[in-house]
DNA sequence: GGTGTATGCTTACGCCGTAAGTACATACAT
DNA sequence: ATGTATGTACTTACGGCGTAAGCATACACC
């Protein structure tokens, strides 16, 4: 009987992140992922501790593509740079920023927090103290985490985001102009915005809010 | 056989708020659910539909709860109030913003939708165009969203947020200094903030980045 | 008393993550 | 060449999940 090619911990992590790109989160399940590549469930078990063994691979191969910035840059720059890589990582796999705010996912690696050193450093060096760093730290990681689940599945109610006009025809004709006559009046003209750019804007509006609260 | 007290939608939505703010949204099931209730799993399904609709049962109730602000506030004001009230009153129910992240929940009534409909209004008396609206309804929902994600369970590995020391201490044991110098500083000193405040001031430098992006 | 309707219970199906035990192919020691 | 140890994969099973389908019972109204 020919032996197969033996499994290992990367093509896990390979197939665990086609097949939840394609099917999300909630379809990629241990039996899934070991159909998909030609195995018993339990034999992934040989290759990683459990399912949230594998989340994490994924969010720390993520973090590991978030290219880090020239430390010479002006802190501005250098975290507007990390800020935008991570949003475009997390952006090509939502599965891992979606594993890690449902806590099933919590890579605690060196390679994993890099960026947010990067962050961090750059915070102290515009002159905050650790308070303001901490609050920083978490209104940046906010708006990064909050942009990406709104724009991949959450709550089409508030936006829809980019989930397209279909949806959101729905809710125009639920919807009681006058009863929500602004709300209304948006989705009537949505405009064709893509949410990375959108994110973009919303980075540099906080940043301005950044610099202008530096203390002197 | 004493006929019990019937049940009601009503009865279900308060005891599935309960059950989910002790155990969490993945402690949420229909049988522990009828358990709390006294009652089989399936009788649930004589007064509501599924538990997506006990989930926009949650989020609508919570929605429910935010406070308008006085339509002849400034706009500024007016955003920033119904933000505000919106975090609190999430913030006293984490289930429902995780509920409606993860799309586990979608609710699509007037009342859900009225809060949002302030703050599109505010913003076009602003003076912003369709789409500028868009991206900032956007901003403010991913700061809100992202914040109680951040705040509540998810990803202690980049702040651990309010989750207390204890948590946060076994990271500083298990990292590097010489490799997160700038991170470890910050987790050695955590100053002891609260969520909610943290929230305020992202949320007010936000505002201050729209004030300044408004058109002439 | 008879009947319709609403409510709750029971059973069952196909999923899930994973603990425990088994079979077998290779690598090495004798 | 034989025996053994190791690691990989498979099988079975447990207790959970959401919910479809069918049954039993208690009340309201005629």
């Amino acid at each position: 009987m020919a032996r197969r090619e033996p499994l290992n911990r990367g093509k896990i992590l390979d197939a665990a992140l086609e097949l939840a790109t394609k099917e999300g989160l909630e379809g990629l399940s241990m039996r899934r992922l070991a159909k998909a590549l030609g195995v018993e469930a339990m034999s992934l078990y040989n290759h990683v501790s459990n399912k949230a063994d594998i989340l994490d691979g994924l969010a720390e191969r993520a973090f590991d593509q978030v290219e880090l910035p020239d430390p010479a840059l002006p802190w501005p720059q250098r975290l507007r740079t990390v800020a935008l890589h991570m949003y475009e990582v997390f952006a090509r796999s939502p599965v891992v920023p979606m594993a890690l705010l449902t806590d099933q996912s919590n890579p605690t690696t060196v390679r994993a927090l890099a960026p947010l050193d990067t962050v961090v450093g750059a915070l102290y060096e515009a002159g905050f103290d650790d308070a303001a760093v901490w609050r920083a730290l978490g209104a940046v990681n906010s708006l990064i985490f909050g942009s990406l689940l709104l724009s991949t599945g959450g709550f089409h109610g508030d936006a829809g985001e980019h989930a397209g006009r279909k949806q959101v025809g729905v809710y125009i004709q639920e919807m009681d102009p006058a009863q929500l006559p602004h709300f209304s009046r948006l989705l009537r003209n949505i405009p064709p915005t893509d949410p990375a750019t959108d994110f973009e804007r919303a980075l540099d509006m906080l940043i301005l809010g950044l610099e202008q609260s530096i203390p002197f």
